[in-house]
DNA sequence: GCGAAAAGCTATCGACCTATAGGCTAGGAG
DNA sequence: CTCCTAGCCTATAGGTCGATAGCTTTTCGC
């Protein structure tokens, strides 16, 4: 359902099914031959972000390397990722519309994503690779970053996805290096790590759970 | 109208008159004594924000000071002024509704805010204090660190806000400082700065236009 | 070709939405 | 004491919402 993208230009509550419906060609009441409900729409929508998200993250924390490399690797391959998808999938993320029940799933899978997130970079600090920032505080920019920086995409793709991503990655290590120095180091390592994220996140046949 | 607090939460299309009615006390009709339109109640909400914001990011383009001190100063009071709002404000910024007519003076606001802080930063890398990104980047990556930190206020409030601004200001002039060694000058001279943006941003009367 | 399933259609329901109409009441000015 | 205004109320208009019912069309294995 490639052209709910709509979802993420006004949001949850400003999508109507009809508006879904008339972007993809059919009436409204068609909509319910392929989804159960509204929420359903939304649901498959953030999985097809959400279950690569994971598994990139995952790939990135079972890497043998530094972790600035790492993360440098992981931010690079998230963005790219990203900005890959046909709709603007982080645009869904702002309502709250993901606390509903039905939405559990995806609410908890986005939390594990930030729980992993933390770990890497709890790592990195105790490893004395990163500056001691406040560790849920670097997730939450690191969050926000992602968030907006997609979110330009939508206004005015100024720059190739592959440089924007390395923008990003670039951006979070100048600030979390404690060394900057090695700066040039980690990109190179984060280069050859990138494939196998790549790899690891990718092939994943998906048993489509319950 | 402190307890509109529901829009940040819920956003816009997700929170009706009658919750924001609920809310304050009275019957749903009664709002339309105070507001015209729905509309209307979100953009006082947003100006609240808005004017006090774009006053900071002029006071700080104004002073006679290194870039990267008047950018670290800035941070720092944006993010202790958003943080002692009694609502969310931030979280309005998600949805599309800015782009709704009744709403396009915030949204002008709202970009003469980016341009403006556009502006410091390429001042900053034009004179070689900061690292040659992408000037849009870096605009749309302060943004989204403020919006996220500032959300994470709603969930956990895990730290002080004054401690969380200079967590912000830290980390986004670590990644843009061409030499980190200069970090601890930056913060002396930004917080000698503190008091002039506050100072300047907040007394003006507001003559409360068209 | 044929029959069943997949996928579309029209019609419509009941809930909820923003906003308006018009009346009641409390409090200050004269 | 009277009048006027501000602020609240009930009632309701007029529209859109998500979702269901039941019929028709298309698709496709055999």
């Amino acid at each position: 359902m490639e052209a709910s993208r709509l979802f993420a230009e006004r949001g949850y509550h400003g999508t109507s099914t009809r508006d879904i419906a008339e972007k993809v060609g059919m009436r409204q009441p068609s909509i319910y031959s392929h989804f159960a409900t509204k929420h359903l729409i939304l649901a498959e929508l953030l999985d097809a972000d959400l279950v690569p998200a994971r598994a990139r993250i995952r790939a990135a924390l079972d890497l043998p390397a530094p972790v600035a490399a790492r993360l440098h690797a992981y931010l690079q391959v998230d963005v790219a990722a990203i900005l890959s998808l046909p709709y603007d999938v982080r645009g869904l993320y702002n309502d709250d519309v993901l606390r509903a029940p039905e939405l559990a799933e995806q609410a908890r899978r986005r939390a594990e994503i930030h729980d992993l997130t933390r770990e890497l970079i709890d790592t990195g600090i105790d490893g004395g690779e990163l500056v001691p920032f406040d560790t849920s505080f670097v997730q939450h920019a690191i969050t926000g970053l992602l968030l907006e920086v997609v979110r330009e995409r939508g206004a005015t793709p100024s720059t190739a996805p592959a440089a924007r991503a390395l923008d990003v990655a670039d951006f979070v290590l100048r600030a979390l290096l404690l060394d900057a120095k090695l700066l040039n180091d980690v990109r190179a390592r984060a280069g050859a790590l990138v494939p196998h994220i790549t790899a690891l996140a990718a092939p994943h046949p998906e048993h489509a759970g319950a």
